[in-house]
DNA sequence: CGGTATCCCAAGCGATACTG
DNA sequence: CAGTATCGCTTGGGATACCG
């Protein structure tokens, strides 16, 4: 099976940007910058300790960047880095399948 | 936010394909129909339950369908549906990003 | 061959409290 | 504001045994 490639790859994909949260964070992400903050109001059920992992993961994978403001009070904005931009195909296709999916099911 | 539709989206695709056992399903359904056993093969890791569970998910959403073949032994065979091949973009789209990814990682 | 049924465990996740 | 630390629980998933 040479195409344990194909598999390889879909998972790892799904690994890096999939789960319960990073596709939520990932989706604000696309269309600005967000403060830590910003993301516990938008996303009222995760918890910090899920934001924060997630977030670091996210970091630690270059898609996103952490940008800290040392300043009183403190100030991170998370941003998608140039490489992070690449997900938005990814996200963009998942979108598109969810939608006419979720037609088909509400019918 | 008018675009809460955006990420319901990517979620609702992740929820009905995503996930550790259905992507790998998936893959080999893409290029042939699959028995039970054929599946218990090729994914060692998975035990019975978990592929059930997860092929009788896939069935519900539409996307593969089961042939029974009255006969003995019992032989069943699993297929996408004509519904179900609208996912090889999506497969396609995180082959593509996981192989990058993996390329980029592996430097 | 192609499943069910049952029991059990561990990791992921949540709630809460605390801090630089 | 932007986190960390701790602890407890839920639930996805594994092991095993059995069935049509």
């Amino acid at each position: 099976m040479g195409d344990q490639e194909y598999k390889q790859a879909v998972k790892l994909t799904l690994k890096t940007i999939g789960g319960k949260w990073k596709p939520i964070i990932l989706c604000f992400l696309r269309e600005r910058v967000m403060r830590f903050g910003e993301f516990k109001r938008e996303i009222p059920e995760i918890t910090e300790k899920m934001l924060t992992q997630q977030l670091r993961e996210l970091e630690h994978d270059g898609i996103i960047s952490r940008k800290v403001y040392l300043q009183v009070p403190p100030k991170v904005e998370y941003s998608l880095t140039e490489y992070g931009q690449t997900i938005h195909e990814v996200l963009d296709v998942m979108h598109k399948w969810g939608l006419q999916h979720k037609n088909r099911v509400d019918q």
